[in-house]
DNA sequence: AAATACGTCAACCGCGATCTT
DNA sequence: AAAGATCGCGGTTGACGTATT
């Protein structure tokens, strides 16, 4: 047999606390403890509650520590970083918050800092569609230069598509094996596909948790002859400067713009589209991502087994 | 000034996991 | 082993305050 019932659901109050209840919920936790049986302690203190109530105010408002309200931008950042990698699960995040509640979280979250994002999200949203025209042209271009230079198309067509399934024969290159480009997915798209459309990189977190270029420092042993011109158009931030061995280096390399107020907005993309641009493997790039915008406490959540359904994503191949 | 819309957040609800009998 | 209580969590609700019409 089980338990006898937790309490008499007809007699418990319900609704808003009053001063005296916090009082002597307080008092008597901070003396004897919860005694590890929340359903007892109503009874103990001789209040008309709910063990369960009874929990939820001591761990959201009595306990000792706790902050309400204004939140940092490093707790956005923490939290936006966090929602990211692991949705919402709230108490983990949380618990990387010192004196946040997890109901605190979710409320800060639903009712401000999602909406925050999403304002971005939609300026982003006009700013690409804005250049989707550019683009085609751009990557008619690029594709032709890329056959021109050391890539081998497998299919040996003319005129290939993007689609193409393609592999480079230059040693130096940082592409392991064929790929499909057209297929890589945003690793994000699973957590939440809303906020991170399948054909999008950069999370729009990027945007709000930091004006980092995820590629700052990044250097990216580019196969193409200089072009700097071709990679503005495509919003490419990138620094250029000729190495020994005759080829053009790009450094940076994000997808980036400058707004009219002169901080750094970091705009969508694909993984398709930079690894295809400068020509690296998006392999290394999703880990070279994950190595500067996430702490290794939250690379290694984003790679549950349990999280894409699979058992690691730090290849992108698992994640298609 | 009144009515309505909107934003916030404390508290409740229900569910899955775990524990106790 | 099984039944049912308890815990902990995330989603949702509704009261309340503020802004707008």
């Amino acid at each position: 047999m089980g338990r006898a019932p937790c309490c008499d659901k007809a007699n418990v109050k319900k609704g808003p606390w009053s001063p005296e209840e916090d009082s002597k919920l307080k008092a008597y936790i901070e003396q004897n403890g919860t005694g590890g049986n929340w359903i007892a302690l109503p009874q103990r203190i001789g209040l008309k509650r709910c063990g369960k109530s009874c929990r939820l105010r001591w761990l959201n408002y009595l306990r000792p520590n706790i902050k309400h309200g204004g939140f940092s931008e490093e707790e956005d950042n923490i939290i936006c970083s966090l929602y990211v990698s692991i949705g919402s699960r709230w108490s983990i995040i949380a618990a990387q918050l010192p004196g946040r509640t997890d109901n605190d979280i979710k409320n800060y979250w639903n009712t401000r800092l999602k909406k925050k994002l999403l304002g971005k999200q939609r300026k982003q949203q006009e700013a690409q569609a804005h250049k989707a025209n550019n683009n085609t042209m751009i990557k008619q271009e690029l594709t032709e230069r890329h056959t021109d230079n050391n890539l081998v198309l497998m299919n040996q067509t003319a005129n290939p598509p993007l689609s193409t399934l393609y592999q480079t024969t230059c040693a130096s290159s940082s592409i392991q094996e064929p790929y499909d480009v057209n297929n890589l997915r945003n690793p994000l798209y699973e957590c939440d596909p809303f906020f991170f459309p399948q054909d999008q990189l950069f999370p729009v977190i990027n945007d709000c948790s930091t004006s980092k270029n995820v590629f700052e420092g990044f250097q990216v042993q580019n196969l193409l002859p200089s072009n700097n011109d071709l990679m503005s158009q495509m919003g490419c931030n990138v620094n250029t400067t000729l190495q020994k061995d005759g080829f053009q280096s790009y450094s940076g390399g994000g997808v980036m713009e400058s707004s009219s107020t002169g901080t750094t907005s970091t705009e969508s993309s694909s993984w398709a589209d930079l690894s295809f641009f400068l020509n690296y493997s998006p392999d290394n790039m999703v880990s070279k991502y994950q190595e500067i915008m996430m702490p290794q406490e939250y690379v290694n959540a984003f790679q549950e087994p349990s999280f894409f359904g699979c058992n690691n994503i730090s290849s992108v191949h698992d994640m298609v």
